[in-house]
RNA sequence: GGCUGGGUAGCUCAGCUGGUUAGAGCGCGGCACUCAUAAUGCCGAGGUCGGCAGUUCAAGUCUGCCUCCAGCUACCA
């Protein structure tokens, strides 16, 4: 008995041989805001992200350093974890491939699938390269001019054959689209979905979801001469943090199908196409939806190792601070599009937005209350069209910041919240409050109560971007931790006149560059 | 090569089923205000809406062609 008030969204599982960088910080830290959403909006929340720790890199890898690679993945997968703490992301849970629930999961599904007669063995053959440890397709070979087939990398290939286990993705081809057709929003952005379904309409392969060539994975039941294929032991792990296999009860029970997985466009397709087609083969719900969003560039390069100009997020947190980065990476790029990155453009958002429009507007607010008003929540008359008019741009806040987070529309939600900020600081001015302080201080306070009224929403609405902050604003508010929910918004739970106020102190300071040169 | 998406003010982008003077933010110029984090507000600056042709009373908004850019075209996690 599910309540529809419940929540799955996960990251993908990240590759321990890599480096947490301003990628993986972008994946989580958009699943962290539509947790923290759901959860204020009153939602049963599960957040799940975790490590990838098996396959041949890994082993090499670990090997090379010469430690067993349970050893080398522990410590490794740490420092994904460590990510967790730098951006305050709130995942409920971290899963990692090389745990027991994981192994037990993932052969459990491996046996659904082989009841139901959708994996067989056959044998996996292709042009190897053993300089590159990779196996090419006939397309991507190139012909030097000695008539010989080599790798792009120029390595020299040779034709191998293995045995492998296969599973049958050719023959859901038609259900897929079917699939794809009855679901028309399982795949964001739209042209991504499209890439997918021309991809599924030209036609699928079976997949090989077995190899004999290393050791460190998960062993096929039955045959431990196989081990399972990376993206069969990956994708589970979203069912295994469920508990997979008990599917009756507990959180598959809850929780599965998943909401949402979010991915970089790097993977859609192991998620859109191999994934449903894995669960359905296996008589299993697919999730509800897959977003793949895009990359980012440097300053207008291309990000890459070799270049050496990887982000890394804790230099990026510990220079701008946390929520300025949080805020700048889902407000600069609409969700889904490929950004940029530049110091100027990060600036610029902490400076323009932060400190101006939303920073500047509390303080001049709160110190106008605190000076004026007792250092308490002002009383309020009969408000004023104009006073209803920003009272109601506050209280739309939710139903249309709502549907932009449905839609992970991150920029357009943060939009619509500014819309109000910047409809709040027009509404200063053309009443101002420092004028009505010398005329008619009753009118002043009403003034005065609308705003903090106004701010209290806003705050409340951009708590799961900027969690820190957005804390601090309330705490300025007066506003208890317990009442700061989206349940708490509108009139009736309106600012209680007389309440006492901390005095206020700038949220969002400007930054100023240091001076650059000599 | 094929498929998909896109080329709108200096920059980043909105513009649903075609209809009065094409919009926003930033940047730029001017004015106002002084509560506030040298913050805020208001006004303005005229962009052949990639090009050509067509459909229509009427086209960024539909059709065709051309051009430029990006993504996808399977076993790399």
């Amino acid at each position: 008995m599910a309540t529809s008030k419940r929540y799955y969204v996960t990251t993908p599982i990240y590759y321990v041989n890599d480096v947490p960088h301003i990628g993986h910080a972008y994946t989580t830290l958009a699943c962290d805001v539509l947790a923290r959403f759901k959860r204020l909006d009153g939602f049963d929340v599960k957040f799940l992200s975790g490590t990838d720790e098996h396959g041949q890199k890994v082993e090499k890898s670990a090997t090379e350093k010469d430690i067993d690679p349970q050893t080398f993945t522990d410590s490794v997968s740490q420092n994904f974890r460590d990510l967790l703490g730098t951006m305050n992301f709130s995942t409920d849970d971290f899963i990692r491939t090389t745990e027991e629930r994981h192994k037990i999961s993932v052969q459990a599904l491996w046996k659904r699938l082989l009841d139901a007669g959708e994996i067989y063995l056959g044998s996996y053959s292709g042009w190897y390269a053993v300089r590159d440890e990779a196996f090419y397709g006939e397309g991507e070979l190139i012909t030097d001019k000695d008539g010989n087939k080599t790798a792009p990398s120029g390595a020299a290939v040779e034709w191998v054959e293995e045995p492998s286990y296969f599973f049958k993705l050719s023959s859901w081809q038609d259900k897929l689209l079917k699939f794809y057709d009855d679901n028309p929003d399982f795949i964001a952005p739209k042209s991504r979905r499209n890439e997918v379904t021309s991809f599924v309409s030209g036609g699928l392969m079976d997949l090989s979801v077995s190899r004999t060539t290393f050791k460190w994975g998960i062993p096929v039941p039955g045959d431990d001469e196989h081990i399972m294929y990376v993206w069969l032991d990956a994708l589970t792990n979203y069912i295994t943090a469920v508990g997979f296999p008990e599917t009756e009860t507990g959180e598959y029970a809850t929780y599965w199908p998943a909401d949402l997985h979010m991915v970089g466009k790097d993977i859609l397709r192991f998620h859109a196409v191999y994934w449903p087609a894995f669960l359905m083969a296996a008589g299993l719900e697919p999730p509800k939806r897959v977003f793949a969003h895009g990359w980012w560039t440097n300053e207008g390069q291309k990000i890459s190792k070799s270049l050496g100009n990887v982000i890394d997020p804790i230099e990026l947190v510990e220079t701008y601070g946390l929520d300025q980065v949080r805020y700048f990476l889902l407000r600069e790029v609409p969700f889904g599009n490929d950004g940029d990155f530049s110091r100027k453009a990060l600036i610029g958002r902490m400076n323009g937005e932060l400190a101006n429009d939303l920073g500047n507007l509390s303080q001049r607010v709160l110190s106008m209350v605190n000076k004026n008003c007792e250092g308490a929540v002002p009383r309020h008359g009969e408000f004023s069209d104009a006073d209803n008019v920003m009272l109601g741009a506050a209280h739309g806040l939710l139903n249309s910041v709502r549907e932009h987070i449905d839609a992970q529309s991150f920029n357009e939600a943060i939009e619509t919240i500014w819309l109000v900020i910047r409809a709040s600081n027009a509404y200063v001015d053309a009443q101002a409050p420092w004028k009505l302080k010398k005329e008619d201080p009753a009118r002043m306070e009403t003034v005065l109560y609308v705003l903090a009224e106004t701010i209290r929403h806003i705050a409340v609405m951009l708590q799961s971007f900027m969690p820190q902050t957005m804390e601090r604003m309330l705490d300025q508010l007066a506003i208890s931790p317990e009442h700061r929910s989206f349940e708490f918004l509108g009139s009736e739970h309106a600012l209680v006149s007389g309440t006492e106020l901390p005095k206020p102190e700038g949220v969002f300071p400007r930054f100023v560059e240091e001076e650059e040169g000599a």
